[in-house]
DNA sequence: GTCTATATGTTGATAGAC
DNA sequence: GTCTATCAACATATAGAC
């Protein structure tokens, strides 16, 4: 099988192009417009294709969203990927993640994307499984390890374990995506940030200073 | 019109009673065979009524749903519910949620149909959104109050407002759920009290004990 | 109050022409 | 590769009989 910028058969470099051109689209789209029952068919037309020819590159409608939340973090990586997550310490992951949330609060459709296909994927066979699985694992993996070097430095409470902090802050992001979706007005960013406030011992009041967004 | 308790027209109370019957049954159906896709007729079927005649007594299937969530409150408000909300104190609120929370780790099917509806009801004309920002509302209420007596009382960190840190728990509660039901393994319960640990300043490892389970 | 039957609407998926 | 056309599968909601 041809590998990723080989040329024989263009066809296939072509339509993985395509693929990527596809996602990046739709990601657009649901970012702009909001997530309105996004049916194959309204992100087809949002995309320049009709039903069928938007399904001709996925298998299935739940792939086709499946891999929309890749993308979506394939590109959140670009900002909150920067750091090295094995030597980073927990402000850089802190700011990272804030980044993240704040970007999220201004795409509310893919927000609500990310929700419906979080429940829908609970069940072993969906082709979502997975990748939420190895999403949670992986982001957890990011956190614990930076909680433990804080706390082995100091810098954050020993009162709970490295890995159910993680859990917990990974809870509270999702959580907090629930409730805001349900009530726009409140601040994810800001709660996240006075959580980790509370937990590094960090005067209340303080937090992180904002960052400009780029979109 | 007639009010509850009223005999004229026994229509109406009869009505009333076979609408909470029907509810208690249809959530002890998802409990114990867990949330299935559940459409309007399997549950027809499952409390022993056809489509049409369940549907006799709610407006819709969104309604429906919504009501069996409500019950399902109602019920567990009857452990939850015991403590006098304005003058309990951390350690009775820490132990009614945790015994929800264990709860709901043995009805899979009941948060599941939870975390649906609640992405569901997002739209704000969805039957089910004022449940849900009510619920949280009232949720959040008794957090805050308890949390605000704590730290007046010195039991509770100050580094975080209680508003805030109400939001908080219900965000992990709620973010937790969604690992739960991706992966069976996690311990909703057990990482819930290790936050309230760690926000209590107690010792690692000490936690509340495990109470026994009554269904 | 409950059932049978059906109207109605969607949607995702596929076959086949171009 | 892309479109048109069509399918099959449901599910909800309603009409009307009993």
């Amino acid at each position: 099988m041809p590998k990723t910028g080989q040329r024989r058969r263009g066809s296939y470099a072509k339509g993985v192009a395509k693929r990527e051109e596809i996602l990046t689209a739709a990601l657009e789209v649901i970012a702009r417009e909001g997530y309105r029952g996004a049916s194959v068919k309204e992100l087809a037309a949002a995309v320049g294709l009709s039903q069928a020819g938007l399904l001709h590159y996925f298998d299935s409608k739940e792939e086709l969203f499946t891999e929309i939340l890749r993308k979506r973090d394939e590109l959140d990586l670009a900002h909150f990927g920067t750091l090295d997550a094995t030597s980073a310490d927990i402000d850089e992951v802190r700011a990272g993640y804030l980044h993240v949330v704040r970007h999220n609060s201004e795409v509310p459709g893919v927000v609500e994307l990310f929700s419906r296909l979080s429940v829908e994927a609970v069940d072993p066979q969906h082709p979502a499984h997975r990748f939420f699985v190895e999403r949670g694992a992986t982001l957890r993996t990011i956190f614990g390890d930076v909680v433990r070097r804080s706390q082995a430095a100091g810098r954050l409470t020993g009162a709970i374990d490295a890995d159910t902090l993680a859990r917990i802050v990974q809870a509270v992001a999702d959580g907090l995506q629930l409730q805001w979706m349900l009530e726009p007005d409140v601040d994810m960013a800001g709660t996240v940030d006075a959580l980790f406030r509370a937990l590094t011992g960090e005067p209340a009041g303080e937090g992180l200073r904002e960052e400009e967004d780029d979109d």
